[in-house]
DNA sequence: CTGGGGATGGGGCCC
DNA sequence: AGGGCCCCATCCCCA
């Protein structure tokens, strides 16, 4: 005979435990904000605490501490409120960063949802032609997009496995995280770690949410682990206030008259003067509308941070394929046949290539004698060769010019379809040039 | 302090 | 849908 209400029981119980710091083995401090909790749970709930309490367990019996300063205490307190009693308080303010949290936490259930979350505003596809078949003079403003959605997240245990990224400190049972890397997204070939958003990416998404209304209403998330269901419902007095809001924000934007955004939607339309219904998907983060569902992916980057384009002379990433084809030319190619130093225009004749660093440019012969530096000593084309990726490689290949239609990069799969965000250190990022011979 | 130029990033749009 | 080009805005560096 099996009692339906005792999961839950028990679960509200141990919450109450909680809030009323009985039983508590374990403080995380996040930002300087200490929360209690049970580390039986903890270690339940999440790939990192499993790693850390059991190591800490073995070494002491005292109470585990754990340190976190790479996400807000107000993250914490909705991933530890998820943890406690299967709710996860979701908005379109919060999402990255729970995500993100999630992530480094390794929780995959967490991970998942929010990107349902995210899904579900992306899912533009269903929506387009559900709208697109039911463009009658239904108010615009409602939309008709039902957002609650169910989410499969059943209970993946040992799903998150344990990652060396991790670094104990020196007390006992006190963990403290590396700062995050600079380009902290992996695209899925790179996914061994979890890789959550860099502090300071984390601080520019903070900035531009900040200064982005968003139009998302508020959800909560209801997972149902037993049955691997979550739902979200919806607060109507935050839809009716995210309409509003929206209705200012196409105010704001100067949006031609009678074009109405769609609350919280990614498709949305409009009776233009000539009743021509014209699609648009809009961004769920804020208030930009564009015509391709591609652009919206390509502008949601903008909001995730993530870079899946690495360039391989020098590290950096990029956003887009084409930003980092203009930045290997204008940085790592002398494309250009102008003379860095005096402008003129420069021929292989008239002037050479020169190194600096990862910078490539050109000097006439004049200025190159005047600098007295040696022209760049270098086999490009062996250059170019070692630099290549493995043969076969498909979408490995951009082409730089004409005569060198080589790869010189290898394009890292894009990620942007699962949401992931991972993790690496520093170190580990290191390690990982190393390990790719293409990297100088 | 200021203006110019380079680098970067975002949007529109064509192929 | 992805790649790529063009345009524009912004930031930073330097003279």
């Amino acid at each position: 005979m099996e009692i339906s209400s005792h999961q839950s029981h028990l679960l509200q119980q141990l919450n109450e435990q909680r809030r009323q710091d009985v039983f508590c083995d374990c403080s995380i401090l996040v930002e300087g904000k200490v929360f209690k909790a049970h580390r039986n749970v903890l270690f339940a709930s999440s790939g990192y605490f499993k790693m850390l309490l059991s190591q800490s367990s073995k070494e002491t019996s005292q109470p585990a501490t754990a340190t976190f300063q790479t996400f807000s205490p107000d993250t914490f307190t909705v991933i530890l409120d998820f943890v406690y009693s299967g709710k996860l308080s979701l908005t379109g303010q919060n999402v990255i960063e729970v995500m993100s949290a999630a992530s480094f936490l390794q929780m995959t259930d967490v991970i998942s949802v929010c990107k349902t979350f995210i899904k579900s505003s992306l899912d533009i596809s269903e929506k387009e032609k559900d709208r697109y078949f039911s463009l009658s003079d239904k108010d615009t403003s409602s939309n008709g997009v039902d957002r609650s959605s169910l989410y499969n997240s059943s209970w993946q245990e040992g799903s998150a496995s344990p990652h060396s990224h991790l670094s104990r400190d020196r007390g006992p049972g006190i963990i403290r995280t590396k700062l995050w890397n600079k380009y902290s997204y992996h695209a899925a070939s790179q996914r061994d770690a979890p890789q959550p958003l860099a502090s300071e990416q984390r601080e520019d998404a903070i900035k531009k949410t900040k200064h982005l209304r968003l139009s998302q209403p508020s959800q909560v998330v209801h997972i149902k682990s037993d049955k691997g269901e979550a739902q979200t419902s919806d607060s109507s007095s935050h839809a009716s206030q995210s309409e509003e809001q929206v209705q200012m924000d196409a105010e704001v934007d100067s949006v031609p008259a009678g074009y109405q955004y769609g609350q919280g939607a990614d498709v949305t339309s409009g009776s233009f003067p000539d009743d021509q219904p014209r699609l648009r998907f809009k961004c769920p983060y804020c208030t930009h509308v564009v015509k391709r569902k591609a652009d919206l992916k390509r502008h949601l980057r903008c909001h995730t941070g993530e870079r899946p384009y690495p360039c391989q002379a020098c590290g950096k990433r990029f956003s887009r394929l084409d930003h980092l084809s203009s930045h290997f030319r204008t940085i790592h190619q002398a494309c250009k046949l102008i003379c860095r130093k005096c402008k003129r225009h420069v021929t292989d004749l008239t002037g050479q290539v020169v190194q600096e660093g990862t910078r490539r440019y050109r000097l006439c012969n004049e200025c190159l004698a005047e600098a007295g530096i040696d022209s760049l000593p270098v086999d490009l084309e062996a250059e170019q060769h070692c630099m290549s990726p493995a043969d076969g490689e498909k979408d490995s290949r951009w082409h730089l010019s004409e005569e060198e239609n080589r790869s010189y990069v290898e394009i890292v799969e894009d990620g942007s379809a699962d949401l992931v965000i991972k993790q690496v250190e520093d170190s580990e990022e290191e390690e990982e040039k190393e390990s790719k011979p293409n990297i100088r």
